[in-house]
DNA sequence: GTCTATACGGTGATAGAC
DNA sequence: GTCTATCACCGTATAGAC
């Protein structure tokens, strides 16, 4: 990283050099920070949210206690900036897929119920992780907004898709559709519940079961559409195109 | 209470008396105990796992802090019996719905889901308090245990109770029929992400929002018994029978 | 930026009087 | 059984050298 701002300087613009070092050092800094986060992660997953000390985080990160005081300043800070990192990833990952499905709104629909089943997400540590803050959130008022504001804005966007598929529904004939409401409730809920059920599993519940049941899920909501159900979320989204 | 020994003793009956007054020590020994987890889970509300110390157990019980210690041991016990009375409240609620409901078999499954809401299990103190738990689970052996006890009782008796949903549904004459382990599955997975739903609610999900929905949901899945799931999840399981 | 050493406060647990 | 007093430990955060 140095380095290349040393050949950079080589370039005799004294400012470009000077911007290419700064970009170079706030690389870093930004480097070391996802370090950091990356294993006060591992130790919530590790020894929950209670027992994560500086000292454990520091040992996972390989560095010094110091450093992490000196980059977050605060244990309670650092914690809230690994929040903020899974909340933001949530939201690229729904965001992502939503953009890949193009314009239909049932692909969409699809995709925004898969997203929560993409396997970055889903990682037992990941999972371990968000919970321990569900836990702590009445506790925490920033946690609570944390979570609130990444709720907030994926069931906004879910309740337009699923007004949109409910409206398809019924121009496809469906008779007796659920209120586009419930059905974005009764989705997030199933989320919530096979994330808790993923983490949980003693009668392991992996991602294509999980899949499975989200797919079930939108068929009885949908009879209509059961083929582009079993079509998205097991050809797109499944772990393999066989 | 010690009172009632002393009349007890008024018998003449030695023995009698005895018991009487060793059953008075155990009352109290019993009510003390719970004081002190009803004092726990509320500083876990309060204050998150993380933050409940012993001292302010002890003060919210209004007692000294040796109290908790001498009726307990250690922290770590404290915490594990304030579990295992979540945890066994909510085996009694269930078994009592589900004995309440009688012998059919779809009033049986609407009791089983809808203990779920049942009024004394989803204070936000105890939603609370479940996640936090939740959240450690994979730290703490023991309270993965303990849940997934629990969680094993409950699903095998929904997994009988939708096998007979199931069949009913068939004889019915119903199209399309999912699964009996899916169904109880969707239907766990509902339960658990409507608690957590109620436990985030910023769009303040309620109890009867919550029963609405699973309503909803036992009608997309069994369509023929609509009717049967709305009047025992709206009238018998409602706040009042009007 | 990174480290070591340390001050400070709080927590769990013990001891012993009542 | 319940209390108070106390200890030993550990985690956070600070200070300052490099």
């Amino acid at each position: 990283m140095t380095r290349i701002a040393a050949t950079a300087e080589g370039d005799g613009t004294g400012i470009t050099a000077e911007r290419i070092e700064r970009r170079s050092r706030l690389a870093n800094k930004a480097l070391r920070r996802q370090q950091l986060i990356d294993a006060t992660l591992e130790s919530v997953h590790q020894s929950g949210l209670a027992d994560t000390t500086l000292a454990k985080v520091a040992t996972l990160a390989g560095v010094s206690q110091g450093i992490v005081v000196f980059h977050f300043g605060t244990k309670d800070q650092l914690l809230v900036e690994a929040l903020r990192f899974l909340s933001e990833e949530y939201r690229q990952v729904w965001q992502r897929e939503l953009a890949k499905a193009g314009e239909d709104p049932i692909n969409r629909l699809c995709a925004m119920v898969g997203a929560d089943l993409q396997p970055d997400l889903i990682s037992r540590k990941k999972l371990t992780v968000w919970h321990a803050f569900y836990g702590e959130a009445k506790a925490h008022p920033t946690y609570l907004e944390i979570c609130g504001a990444r709720d907030e804005e994926y069931a906004v966007a879910l309740n337009a898709l699923c007004a949109a598929a409910v409206a398809a529904a019924k121009a496809a004939g469906q008779a007796d559709v659920t209120p586009a409401p419930m059905v974005a409730d009764l989705l997030v809920s199933l989320t919530d519940g096979l994330w808790l059920g993923m983490l949980m599993s003693k009668w392991e519940l992996g991602r294509n079961e999980a899949l499975a049941l989200m797919c079930r899920q939108l068929t009885v909501l949908f009879p209509v559409f059961a083929a582009r159900f079993e079509a998205y979320l097991t050809v797109e989204q499944g772990s393999r195109k066989r």
